[in-house]
DNA sequence: CTAACGTTGCGACTGAGTCTCAGTTGCGTA
DNA sequence: TACGCAACTGAGACTCAGTCGCAACGTTAG
């Protein structure tokens, strides 16, 4: 799969530039990152690691996130959750999360126009905005159809704590 | 203070409508967060509690906080930190969040115009939004003239990871 | 006085993430 | 081919926020 070589191409360059080296554990999580997952967690890629029975430590799969992070091969996010998600970065470019409290789908989107008047936003508050980060909670449209509630209104007044816990 | 005793009794109502009560050490809690706090850790809290040699323990700090949130009293936010951030919610509504990197200050907007588009792209998604949090990352004025840098620019790829980190 | 019940503090626990350290690997140089 | 060094790895101890179980403690009602 050249996509995969693609990316992994360039995390060795990443890593060259800085005198470290792409070995055969950083390239096996590359590879599983960028070819099945999209929204993952570290303890998930630890355990799909270990079903392929590559055994690979937990301290190095927090390293090579945080490799990753840095080369801007991956991002971190907050999905409403209290840990991290990870997420790989596409050639596209950045977007936000609309995360259904019900099934915990994540639905990603992209809107110029909601950008912009951000940016007008921190202009106005002379702030010099270097990342944001946007998550709607909510119900999508096949749990609505379902029938299912959001949150309880309780929750609700809360930042979604518990979104995606309602998953479990 | 009247304002206090106003939201202490908000939260008498709370509790007594599901048969709990009002006790001394709920009461130390609200009355604190009410009266100095406006973004708080949980720890902090717990500190502060300690400091006026009120003993209070942490399973009570937390308890207490879940009440308060389900109560509507203290919103429950992430802080583009690993862990949560609570804020008391005042008479007025919801707002987001413009976060500097450099010297951790929080400071908070509404604007109904970003409110109205999101409102927009959810209807275009048929999603049905419940909540949303959004933060800004970035550097404010008073840190910008003293030519403070952004988090370095493979951080900022990141959600802002270690916004406030930095601060320590 | 006693039963019932919510509340508290204590301390053990959990789970994500980090750190340390000894041993391994990979690579440039001789 | 051997050497040496720096980067890398796994194992497990550790940290830290947050949770849980439990015995003891009010408080109120009978």
């Amino acid at each position: 799969m050249p996509a995969i070589d693609r990316e992994i191409h360039r995390f060795e360059e990443f890593l060259s530039r800085q005198g470290q080296k792409l070995t055969r554990e950083r390239t096996a999580l590359v590879r599983e990152i960028f070819s099945t997952h999209y929204h993952f967690e570290a303890d998930e890629l630890l355990f799909k690691m270990k079903e392929k029975s590559l055994k690979i430590s937990r301290a190095t799969v927090y390293r090579t996130l945080e490799l990753l992070v840095k080369s801007g091969l991956v991002r971190r996010v907050h999905l409403g959750e209290d840990h991290y998600h990870y997420e790989h970065v596409r050639g596209d470019s950045h977007h936000d999360h609309l995360i259904c409290t019900a099934c915990g789908a994540v639905i990603e989107f992209n809107d110029p126009e909601l950008e912009r008047r951000q940016l007008e936003i921190c202009a106005r508050k002379k702030f010099t905005p270097t990342f944001h980060n946007l998550q709607i909670l909510g119900v999508c449209d096949s749990c609505h159809r379902k029938g299912e509630q959001p949150a309880s209104p309780d929750r609700v007044m809360s930042i979604g704590e518990g979104a995606m816990r309602l998953r479990k």
